[in-house]
DNA sequence: AATAGTTGACTGAACGTTCAGTCTAGAAAC
DNA sequence: GTTTCTAGACTGAACGTTCAGTCAACTATT
């Protein structure tokens, strides 16, 4: 139907009548991610991905020529999954407050939705692999470039609107995402003093004392606790 | 000698008559640490450390009934010798700011005494290790506590001093850890903007900022980037 | 001579990958 | 409209390797 030498990774989002192929291919991305946020990347076998969509591990070395590439596609695809997500967010909220907000949340809320608390586990495990897997690393790298980015152009806008403070918003960013990464591990982690809810508060407060601008705890979590849909990180 | 029946990692730092046997079990962790962190914690082969010390892949498993017993035990004693090593330098410092300053450039400059960069990748591991492995998760939470602690005493002796300003010591000492820990990753992983000397002057604006009072690069790293000999985090 | 320390050779299981095909469905030929 | 051909999707069984852990023996040490 379709032979296997195609762009890798597409995550194309909307579902324009794929074939069977791309369908597998994504089953699989999607399996790999599954498991590898129970039992770890290392201790992830192509024949728990297999068996979790009923396929035969050949199936999977078929799609995809090693386990590596599976592995490192796999977490590809959760990157620009969740990069999309936090966009499509991000665009329907008026002020720049506002997204950071959600942001914020977004790093620090697990939320009803995907998995328990498996997507930033997932970052654990990304990170360490990181480390020695420079195809993974070059994705880390984007990805956090991608992040910084995103946090520096959203103060940069505010403070062109007028809402905060005038700082360098590229120190910033590199602040606020380090602090959520390390507020990550601690809920990942679900260590004993640092909660979901206290971590988002604690981020936002730093983020109002920062940029300069009045937050309180009530309206913050617009919604208490239910409200939005985060895929991660 | 020895039985293998003892308290496990002890890092009893002073050499004070040891037996063989200690000598050995201490020779194994320290070769653990390095294979782990060269090669990543679920890669390290008990073979690759004993080829590193020149023994018997069935020595180690005399030594350590296991290889998980070994990488655990590796990893605490990772942890002691950090702690202890942070508590003496602690000591001699006069003013709670200069003991801050010195947790803050532990957590960041690499100085460089022990191996390259490899500390912290060494918590990359760890903290991927304590996602699914109870026994490491159990270290990991005992030595994020004591990180806090230690942060939070050091505020609290500061307000009483009148050195800092008067905030909420717990909160703080949860943000800076997070700050740090974010940090250590990107330095880790090598980020293209997220240098060490960076980072550490990052840090160190939001300290003195946060705790309201003066600092400035100059004198920060005393001895410019060459003094101290951290051990990692 | 007994015990601790040490080893080389071995085993058993796990797992990624290969391979030789089977099955299905659509296209081509008749 | 039936048969033949073809290629992609898929599988079961086997292969080969890698490693943690065992074991029986050998060497120092006390």
């Amino acid at each position: 139907m379709t032979d296997q030498v195609r762009e890798v990774g597409g995550a194309r989002g909307t579902v324009v009548a794929q074939g069977t192929a791309d369908l597998r291919r994504e089953q699989m991305l999607r399996a790999a991610l599954e498991v590898i946020s129970e039992r770890g990347y290392p201790d992830t076998r192509i024949a728990d991905v297999a068996e979790r969509i009923g396929i035969s591990p050949a199936l999977v070395i078929y799609y995809f020529k090693t386990k590596d590439q599976l592995l490192t596609e796999a977490i590809r695809y959760s990157e620009d999954t969740w990069y999309a997500d936090s966009q499509r967010r991000m665009s329907s909220l008026p002020t720049a407050a506002a997204r950071l907000e959600e942001i914020v949340a977004m790093s620090c809320l697990p939320e009803a939705d995907p998995e328990p608390h498996s997507s930033w586990l997932l970052w654990l495990d990304f990170w360490a692999q990181a480390a020695r897997n420079p195809e993974v690393a070059s994705v880390r790298q984007k990805s956090d470039e991608r992040w910084r980015e995103m946090i520096t152009s959203l103060v940069l806008a505010g403070q062109e609107a007028g809402e905060f403070a005038e700082l360098d918003a590229a120190d910033f960013s590199v602040c606020l995402s380090a602090l959520l990464d390390g507020l990550a591990i601690q809920i990942a982690l679900e260590d004993r003093v640092v909660d979901p809810v206290g971590a988002f508060e604690l981020s936002m407060h730093f983020v109002a004392n920062q940029l300069g601008f009045e937050w309180s705890p009530g309206r913050g979590r617009r919604g208490a606790d239910r409200k939005p849909r985060p895929k991660g990180r």
